[in-house]
DNA sequence: TGGCGATACTTACCGTTGTTAGGTCACAGT
DNA sequence: ACTGTGACCTAACAACGGTAAGTATCGCCA
């Protein structure tokens, strides 16, 4: 039966090229400029194709963010995570920080731009879910190891995540060389990130680095 | 000499209705859903008058964008600002959090969708330099009275601005309806500014509210 | 081997979008 | 009264997301 398994790998091979020049696409014209045809072109099909695979341009966008959930995921997770909860959430900021920065367009629609995937994100097992419990995680041991004064876990966690993610959209919105009077510091994200922190840690006297 | 006068005056009139129908639909169907026949139909002009007053969609809604910086600008000055530097602080971040959340899609437009106002809006007079700027002398302020280490102004300034930046555009994207496994906290706004604010000050025992 | 049914894929089209070309028409200046 | 300017509209363009209906290919069963 190796015919419905070739037919079924061709398949998988189609959707597989539709996302990747989607990826392609979007990291080099961003989300307004990616469109059906544009992708059929790229794939050498009609934009019809497309629609086998996907109901309709929200759903292939849909998919391709999922997707890139995963790469976010990885980034945070890339180098071994320090043991020290405080430590740990430095080094995810920072992951996530230079993901968003390096992928501004997937960022942006990842992040940015409300849409009805979130309805989908929210369950349980989802990316977007998984690198939140990562972060929430950390802060949770820190609590327990007396680094941050015991409080609502998550809003600490969204206060954590609100200051990272500021920074990073702010820095791709204005785009340093399209806005010269005040570009972003250089050390910006760094300076945050440790604002944060210190705001929330109990004793900030305490050698936290 | 009245009937150039008159004109001029006619010409604006027509101008400002464009501008009143595209801030009501911004604010009823957010960006996307804006067309030009849209405004038209509002306006009951043709779609082409419009192009009489604007040479395109995105100077268009450039110019509605500056005419939200100056409410923007009005919602952070709106109640007597305080003397304290810090209280001022929280205050510009109150009113600022505020307008964002009340006017998500010209927020959205704003501070999350890239474009080439940018150009523009770095001038020194206008109004995100403006408001930005209100935002820098308290921070001088703060510095200059030992709130906060003296540091880079801008840098202290970006990372203030950015953190209020994170939880409104957060709040935004991820609006509570929408995402109901993590949403936003109450108290988020509060938390937040507080986090950031108590990492800046030299030193946090000092009674600041 | 020849016909059948399903699946992959395309062409042609729909309505809507931003935008432009060209024409109409009122009216102020001479 | 004539003329030219400018406000305004109709009609159309190309490109968009998306759909309907057709064609062709290929594995399967007689």
């Amino acid at each position: 039966m190796g015919i419905a398994q070739r037919k079924e790998r061709e398949r998988e091979d189609v959707r597989r090229k539709i996302l990747d020049a989607t990826h392609e696409l979007f990291e080099a014209h961003g989300y307004e400029n990616v469109t059906m045809r544009a992708v059929a072109d790229a794939i050498e099909y009609s934009p019809t194709t497309i629609y086998l695979h996907f109901a309709n341009k929200d759903a292939l966008v849909e998919a391709l963010c999922f997707e890139d959930f995963e790469r976010l995921s990885e980034a945070m997770n890339q180098s071994p995570l320090p043991e020290n909860p405080v430590d740990r959430i430095r080094a995810l900021g920072q992951g996530y920080a230079a993901f968003g920065i390096a992928n501004p367009n997937h960022y942006r629609f990842m992040f940015m731009t409300p849409g009805d995937w979130k309805n989908h994100a929210s369950q349980e097992d989802a990316p977007p879910a998984r690198s939140y419990a990562v972060l929430r995680e950390a802060v949770v041991d820190a609590m327990e190891r007396g680094y941050f004064r015991k409080d609502d876990v998550d809003l600490v966690s969204q206060v954590l995540w609100s200051g990272i993610h500021g920074v990073v959209s702010l820095v791709i919105t204005f785009k340093p060389e399209q806005f010269p009077r005040v570009p972003p510091r250089p050390g910006l994200i760094e300076a945050s990130i440790e604002a944060t922190l210190h705001g929330l840690l109990i004793d900030r006297k305490e050698k936290v680095r």
